[in-house]
DNA sequence: ACGCAAAATTTCATCAACTGCAAAAAGATG
DNA sequence: CATCTTTTTGCAGTTGATGAAATTTTGCGT
């Protein structure tokens, strides 16, 4: 009865932790006056429902909450939240699906920037990771919650999925200019390897500054490995 | 269809072949006089629930396939399915925990065998992939599907949570004797990233040999990405 | 052989994730 | 205000998965 049924009390003047509407309300605030209130909403929702499920989560335990509990909590129907996530688990991590930028592509198919693969290859990384840098509070809890609830792990799988096609044109792609033996499936583990090394670093780190920043560590390690194997 | 004991009850006196229980009969032949007629059935309703399963995958794909259908396929009931697997998709890879013996697992704590890391690490995991080549059949047919429904992929991942924590130990252990800098993490991911590149790579090559014929090129290449960066 | 206790299977009930559909509500627009 | 478009919502239905009691199967001592 009456669980979050606050529509009247649009208090955003004190950061009183009410958990239903809080959030939409701050977010509604966050854009104030960008394109129209529809698609404002649509944002203020989707962090609702995400938050929600974080929040939820963190308490009570993955397979203890269910769908049902998250758009309660956010104010909206269990149909709704299918409207906005393919599943819980999409939402427990605030999937976003971030995209490699065109230039970024361009340079690295046409050889560049450094011309070492590897190298490159890292810079490919970095710019896959920088949106994790600006969400960062909502990744960290992501992370956070994926050490809780490995189950949620898999969604590194799900991403490379996604994207192993596109990755593996790019591989084809500068192969033409700037030839290498590696197979396109060693490649796409090896972005994989990257980003999850670089990620578990910045949260050994506490989080602080960039993903990205643990990148070239990443890379060292990987070159002494082979490098000890090579000196014999 | 009882030839192997001695008292059996003979329930159906038409002891006509039929189809759901094929499957059955013949695995129950196929292990003669080895424990007792308990194991043997688990066994064989284990065999008859995997190849229902991926029988019915290969024809009609994974979402079209229902728990209840493989479970009319091998004439067990739905929910003696899940006595036997904690989920549609462990069926149908016929999911086996191969763990590591223990000898491997000494050697490699001990620094060995030829104390390079890299290369000591292939060793591991060809011991990790030696059941694969064993039960061949069963695992090309895992690999045909995930190519097919790539959800499946993400058994790669469930395995190497599973293992992450011995995985960790092993390195943990093995660097008080032989010193590195690499980070487990990374190390375990190196691990998945030489598995899946093998398993691959074997299966471009139409499931010939071993998949652990594959891990040198693997290495190979990985050395290749690594060396083109170092020079210049 | 017999019958009993343990183990496994089946039946029945229940929960939760997820989807399609059509009506209703709400924003956008003139 | 009237109308069009987008989004939400309720509802029925499918499926995966689990728990508990009822029933069957198996192992084994007598």
């Amino acid at each position: 009865m009456a669980p979050t049924s606050s529509r009247e009390t649009v208090a955003p003047a004190d950061a009183a932790p009410r958990p239903d509407l809080r959030e939409l309300a701050s977010a509604l605030e966050g854009t104030p006056a960008e394109q129209g209130l529809r698609e404002r909403k649509k944002l203020a929702r989707r962090a609702a429902l995400i938050d929600a499920a974080q929040q939820l989560v963190a308490e009570h335990g993955l397979d203890a909450v269910t769908v049902e509990m998250i758009s309660a909590e956010a104010g909206v129907s269990a149909r709704t939240f299918f409207n906005y996530f393919e599943s819980k688990d999409d939402a427990v991590l605030g999937a976003e699906d971030t995209g490699l930028s065109e230039d970024v592509v361009r340079t690295f198919v046409d050889g560049g920037p450094t011309g070492k693969l590897l190298t490159d290859l890292r810079v490919l990384v970095a710019s896959l990771l920088a949106p994790a840098g600006e969400a960062h509070d909502r990744v960290v809890r992501a992370m956070d919650l994926m050490q809780q609830e490995p189950r949620l792990l898999q969604r590194h799988v799900v991403w490379m999925d996604r994207h192993k096609t596109r990755l593996g044109e790019l591989f084809e792609a500068r192969r033409a200019t700037a030839p290498f033996s590696a197979s396109p499936e060693l490649l796409t583990m090896l972005v994989l390897l990257l980003i999850r090394t670089a990620l578990v670093a910045w949260e050994h780190a506490g989080y602080t500054g960039n993903p990205a920043d643990h990148l070239p560590d990443a890379v060292a390690q990987l070159i002494d490995i082979v490098s000890a194997d090579l000196e014999s």
